[in-house]
RNA sequence: UGAGGGAUCGUCUAGUGGUAGGACACCAGACUCUGGAUCUGGGAGCGGUGGUUCGAGCCCACCUCCCUCAGCCA
């Protein structure tokens, strides 16, 4: 059996679920859904959900649906759901066949209304919407009932009727249950169940004027659908009244259940929609599927790999306290994946020319390297080793700090899969000091695997041959955000709009070295054909993936992450 | 200050009256032809005050702090 399978996540809701089997409820069906709203891209935080929604169902025997939730044709667009369903799909689950929507239960929530306003229990108010919020009164204030509350049953039956029948304009009239003006929770003062909205819908097109508000829609989309477990953020935790009301007073069987858990927060990125879409619209970004967006099309195209998410989703956990998850943590996900599955391979990022003087000039060696050291069976591929080299700038250096285990004058060094080399001296630029290129000899008896050729040294660089070596852009990314959620409380003066003051703290808390496009790399030959989306480490850099920005002869690549620099902290440390 | 939620290492999360555990991060060491990986070790936590109990992170009381809600958004 597959180790992976047999884990078994527990968290709160796994226990309701577990008592509810026990007891038999909904016959011990285990049935949920992921719900979103077709109006924008799906983000790691859509990750969390979808990955607890059908990761429930997995492990309880149980099903999970996907379903838009396209109540609202003033916000959503058709090409949001193509977006979604790749997207879910890429993360790896499936909805065997139970793709659904919302719209196609506009008939049913329709006549289902009309049975609350017979039973007395919804009808049709011409307050405007201003009215409504008056009338609503506050948290410490009761409201006040609408002067409509009191109709009849056959004139709101007839109202109803017409306001989907088109003859009002929108904001006219809506439908409003009739709970309680009085309760403490405002979401019970006649919430408005239905609005007139004359906008074409992506799915109904004009058939429908009015549209069902999501508290009365989303418990009745749950129950059309056999749901037993409703699982939705905190926020919504003082709707479950009205979720449960809707069930109830239509009296309906075995009522699914709303169960709310917290919502996935990470450091140092943002992740609501309305920021999210202020970095693409702000030109921040390059754009929704931009390398550095903590969407799943960010995401993907930075090079993480599905598997890697539901891990990291899997052990984030779930609870009912808000919480801010490190994306330290999530890198070690990527990191672990890819330690085990991607081939390793050579590239330099910043060139500086080694020349082996007592190389002979013009040839050209085949040496062997492992692709991957964790995966024996991932075999060895050929790397072309030549007089002429390039290493990377970091290094080679003239006065080593303490600790220092590159090559430096007069030092000795190991390459990769090659022979050890001595640096002898360099040649400079004349105006600038810049070194230009580093002279060096070899020792033909210390090639890699070469029997008498275990000699220690202490540092090993990695390499590619000037004459074979592949030309590429490299994309280098770091956090979006510097820091996460300092200041936005305590800055704020009373002055400014809350609004205002939260927006721009966030765009001056914009990391200005986000992305940094590295034109002159250069990667060994054996990358010639590397696929779009291909995952390599480059050996002591980092992980990279092909971005499909690459074209035959120049290939781009994005940084997914890089190996964990032991030598970067000592450096600090040290300074 | 109405209602509904929440508080356990730096972070996330277990613990459901009986030795507070794991992961990430961090620190130290071993190993290494990747300063990667791996291995070993370490520091680090129950918001507060009382109470019940042989025994409390867990039960009770009071307090503190944090989050959500006044859309015809979801």
């Amino acid at each position: 059996m597959d180790p992976q399978e047999v884990k078994v996540s527990t968290n709160f809701i796994q226990e309701i679920i577990d008592r509810d089997r026990k007891a038999n409820k909904y016959g011990g069906r285990v049935h949920l859904r992921f719900p979103p709203e077709p109006n924008g891209y799906l983000h790691i935080g859509h990750a969390k959900s979808i990955c607890l929604n059908f990761g429930l169902a997995a492990q309880n025997g149980g099903l999970c649906n996907l379903r838009f939730d396209d109540t609202n044709p003033s916000k959503e667009e058709a090409e949001y759901i193509a977006s979604i369903i790749e997207d879910v799909r890429w993360l790896g689950f499936d909805w065997g066949g139970r793709l659904f929507y919302a719209s196609d239960y506009f008939e049913k929530m329709y006549s289902y209304a009309l049975r609350l306003i017979e039973r007395g229990k919804a009808y049709v108010c011409d307050l405007s919407p201003e009215e409504i919020r008056r009338y609503r009164g506050t948290f410490t204030e009761p409201g006040k009932e609408s002067p409509y509350r009191e109709r009849s049953v056959e004139e709101n039956l007839d109202l109803f009727q017409r306001m989907r029948a088109g003859e009002f304009s929108d904001g006219a009239r809506v439908l409003r249950a009739k709970i309680d003006m009085a309760s403490p929770n405002l979401n019970l003062r006649d919430p408005v169940l239905y609005r007139i909205l004359k906008a074409s819908h992506p799915r109904t097109g004009d058939k429908w004027c009015i549209y069902p508000m999501y508290d009365y829609a989303h418990p009745l989309e749950d129950y059309f659908e056999g749901i037993t477990h409703s699982l939705c953020t905190l926020e919504f935790e003082d709707h479950r009244p009205l979720y449960e009301w809707v069930l109830n007073t239509l009296n309906l069987p075995d009522p699914p259940q709303q169960i709310e858990f917290a919502r996935l927060n990470l450091t140092n990125t943002v992740m609501s929609k309305r920021r999210l879409r202020q970095l693409v619209e702000g030109g921040y970004v390059e754009g929704w599927d931009d390398p550095r967006m903590p969407t799943l099309a960010g995401l993907r195209r930075r090079g993480y790999t599905p598997q890697s998410i539901r891990d990291f989703c899997d052990r984030i956990g779930v609870a009912k306290s808000n919480s801010v998850v490190d994306v330290r943590f999530l890198e070690n996900c990527i990191r672990e994946d890819l330690n085990k599955e991607a081939p390793r391979v050579m590239g330099i990022l910043h060139p500086l020319k080694l020349i082996i003087d007592n190389y002979p000039e013009d040839q050209v060696e085949e040496l062997e390297g492992e692709n991957n050291p964790e995966d024996p069976a991932a075999g060895k591929r050929k790397i072309p080793f030549s007089r002429i080299l390039y290493i990377e700038q970091e290094d080679f250096c003239k006065a080593p700090p303490p600790q220092y285990f590159r090559l430096a004058p007069g030092r000795e060094v190991r390459l990769k899969n090659a022979y050890i080399i001595k640096a002898e001296g360099v040649v400079k630029e004349e105006k600038t000091g810049e070194i230009k290129e580093v002279h060096c000899t070899y020792d033909p008896e210390s090639r890699s695997g070469k029997p008498g050729a275990e000699r220690k040294v202490k540092g090993t660089l990695h390499w590619v041959s000037a004459g074979q070596a592949l030309k590429v852009e490299v994309r280098l990314y770091d956090y979006l955000l510097l820091d996460h959620k300092e200041k936005i409380t305590e800055e704020q003066s009373e002055e400014q709009p809350e609004e205002q003051a939260e927006t721009e703290d966030f765009i001056k808390q914009l990391n200005p070295r986000s992305r940094e496009v590295l034109t002159d790399c250069l990667v060994e030959p054996s990358l010639a054909r590397a696929p779009v989306g291909s995952r390599y480490q480059f050996i002591r850099k980092g992980y990279f993936c092909v971005d499909p920005d690459s074209i035959p002869h120049k290939l781009v690549f994005n940084q997914i992450v890089s190996l964990r620099d032991t030598w970067s902290k000592v450096l600090k440390t040290g300074s």
